[in-house]
DNA sequence: TTTCATGTAACTTATGATGTTTCTTAAATT
DNA sequence: AATTTAAGAAACATCATAAGTTACATGAAA
């Protein structure tokens, strides 16, 4: 089944960015995650929208984080991204009225609620600036090189 | 994101099979998910792997439960559909190297492991029995409806 | 020996995320 | 003012993969 890498890209983005002066192109961005310009853009916009990072236009633009990495949790960007549900696994509706459907629903869905809770709560107790803690500062400059990171 | 509903439908089927009298073909099962014969047998095939049930050929044949509900958990089942994960969340794989993306998969990953071992934990500890408790027995002619569940 | 039903392989379709193109808007440099 | 740079956005194309379908083989009972 597909993954979605998107939160760990845009956390990966988010740390490098902290490290550089300036504010980042999407197209900077693109070659790092390998990807094209329009589609870090289109990830990033809800990280806007969320007041997390800004965008300038025109010379010299680019994203910039709007906040420091302190105030910036693994689940603000989770839901910044808008993903609906963390989970593979999903309920059938085809039967709503059968008791049956209902009773082995309620019980994955139960599950699925609680182990969702724990998750969220786990993310929202990282920041950002944890994680980037005790890496080198001489990694930085390599976020300019074109194939870098 | 696409949401895998086979376990519910599964655990719906063998329910409604635990109440039917002989064995239920691929294709009366089909006609209840509103699928088709060849999706059954496919799904079914790992269940049977794991002894769950049995499929006997030619006149009469059809799939029966091997075991009485009791006996088979929500993880038993969950397990024998055979899905790797249970999130929609990945980790990146671009730059292993990169301690930053090191530092955002370790903490995305420990997470995920600690949510999903509850996950797991508690689909373990939910019988079949238990969800088919309190459902009245005339609902089980209604599974031999063509359309019907 | 005919019918019924599973087993399996190969192929097709549907869906949704990702990628791409194109054009617009806006800001800084020349 | 004109040019360049970069985001914003809409429309369209591609790709991955789960689900659906077809076709045929196997095997068991009527």
């Amino acid at each position: 089944m597909r993954k979605d890498s998107r939160l760990s890209r845009m956390l990966h983005v988010l740390i490098h960015m902290d490290r550089l002066g300036g504010p980042a192109t999407s197209e900077r961005i693109a070659k790092m995650l390998s990807t094209n310009p329009v589609v870090v853009r289109r990830t990033m916009a809800g990280l806007r929208q969320q007041g997390y990072v800004t965008s300038v236009k025109g010379h010299g633009g680019g994203w910039s984080l709007a906040m420091p990495l302190n105030k910036i949790s693994l689940l603000d960007i989770h839901n910044a991204l808008g993903e609906s549900s963390v989970f593979t696994i999903g309920l059938s509706d085809e039967y709503t009225h059968c008791p049956i459907e209902q009773a082995v629903n309620k019980a994955i869905n139960d599950v699925l609620i609680e182990a969702e809770s724990l998750l969220l709560e786990r993310f929202g107790e990282v920041t950002l600036d944890v994680l980037a803690e005790g890496i080198a500062d001489f990694l930085s400059p390599s976020f300019t090189k074109d194939k870098g990171c």
